[in-house]
DNA sequence: AATGCGCATTGATCTGAGTCAACGCACGAC
DNA sequence: GTCGTGCGTTGACTCAGATCAATGCGCATT
């Protein structure tokens, strides 16, 4: 192999640069938050390698080794359980800056599966080097038990939702958060794309393919939405909110 | 206030040695696992008082500033969360060296509440002080981390579990899990009393306490299991599993 | 022993969501 | 372009679990 020309070297470091954790747009919401230059600076260099995954790939399947968490740079992903018998389960869809794996960090294997929903990019972050590094970034280490916390506090948010809302308030609260997900990352709140399939976002909320589409039929009946296959314009924010502050038992 | 007497000394003594979690019998279920000796000593340093609460009590509510996780040395506990329109629903429910507050660290407040449901008894661990720890004690973070994790994978066993199983496999799922965990406790695995009543496992489970009850009746219908208000006799562990391995989609 | 209250059980009826089935649209392969 | 397949929608019917209601048990208090 020759040696590369001074323009290859510069692009070379021009793609470094592009994938350090200083240039992400993701950075904000993600482990980097709140580190100095120094301090991430050393946290770029635990994180040696991205991974690219095409739509349709699985990140990491139940059962497999755990090494590593990841930071989602780019795409959008589920995770799923599966029961004893066979029938799955989605546990979560996750965006960009969020944190994928750490349902292995228990048991030493990973205990779900994660895949890609759209072409997507991670981030690996080995996770010996992140606690050895932890150790001496204290900002780091609070962070990520922040992150690991959040988790939780997410997961007891749908266990909520599946132990007392009626099949139309699930929906809502689904799109509600996927809208307030998308704003803080500076896309529209009420106009997006689900990338998920009907049974998909069923299977999340505890209910059959044909209630989420008709849920959300009788949703844009009511003049709150507009849905068109996997389309969706938000009409009234507000409208929705409501739903969930009046929700009956069910 | 007087000098202590030499015999008043040493009832004191015996107090704080009995409370060491060197000395807990939980030990080898909670924070303290695979530590040495001295790291326990180190981590005895830092849980400074235990707290007594009477059946009934909280030990935190949703909203209380943030400041310590718990360690359940004795007894049982119900987590709940309250949605907008003032429903709640039971998170878990959590027995002698298990972990609460974790919820708490994501934003500086609990986001649930968490009461006693007998007269119990939890060491008070000061969050700031064991992060701190943890940076010297690497068993110590690991193991935290691993804490963290199990009830992440827990959760999304919960969310399995109320998106996908039928009212009776929920309860047989449920008292499965309580079995395995008093088995682990060295209690027997086949004959305990429910602490809760059969409205906080029916919010739990995601079912009308009418439902929990007849799904109890139903079991015992069948021989796996004898009901008696609270206690509970498990007569037949193996159909009871059986039960969850040919479970058909609700 | 009597009283009261919280919790549990059981029955009758109702209903929201599941099931089954038919059809239609959109996108990728050829 | 057209063909096929996967995904989504809509309707008719069913059923598991919710709801409503009555009764019963057990424990704490007096």
């Amino acid at each position: 192999m020759k040696v590369p020309s001074a323009q290859l070297l510069s692009t070379v470091k021009l793609h470094v640069l592009k994938d350090a954790c200083s240039q992400c747009s993701a950075r904000e919401l993600c482990l980097p938050l709140g580190l100095t230059d120094e301090e991430l600076q050393r946290l770029d260099d635990i994180v040696g390698n991205r991974k690219k995954l095409r739509r349709g790939e699985h990140l990491y399947r139940n059962g497999d080794p755990f090494n590593a968490i990841y930071a989602i740079k780019l795409g959008f992903f589920k995770t799923d359980v599966v029961t004893e018998d066979g029938r799955d389960h989605v546990t979560g869809f996750q965006m960009h800056g969020e944190i994928l794996g750490m349902d292995g960090i228990s048991g030493d294997s990973y205990t779900c599966n994660a895949i890609a929903l759209e072409d997507s990019e991670v981030c690996v972050i080995p996770f010996a080097d992140l606690e050895h590094l932890s150790t001496t970034v204290p900002t780091l280490q609070r962070h990520f038990h922040r992150v690991m916390s959040r988790e939780i506090v997410r997961d007891h948010g749908i266990m909520m939702l599946l132990g007392t809302l009626r099949a139309e308030e699930r929906l809502v609260a689904f799109l509600l958060n996927l809208s307030q997900r998308y704003a803080v990352r500076g896309y529209s709140p009420t106009e997006f794309h689900l990338r998920a399939t009907r049974d998909e976002i069923g299977s999340y909320l505890g209910l059959k393919l044909e209630t989420v589409s008709r849920a959300l039929s009788q949703l844009q009946e009511n003049g709150l939405i507009v849905v068109q296959q996997k389309y969706i314009r938000i009409t009234s924010l507000d409208g929705l909110k409501k739903m969930l502050q009046h929700a009956q038992s069910c």
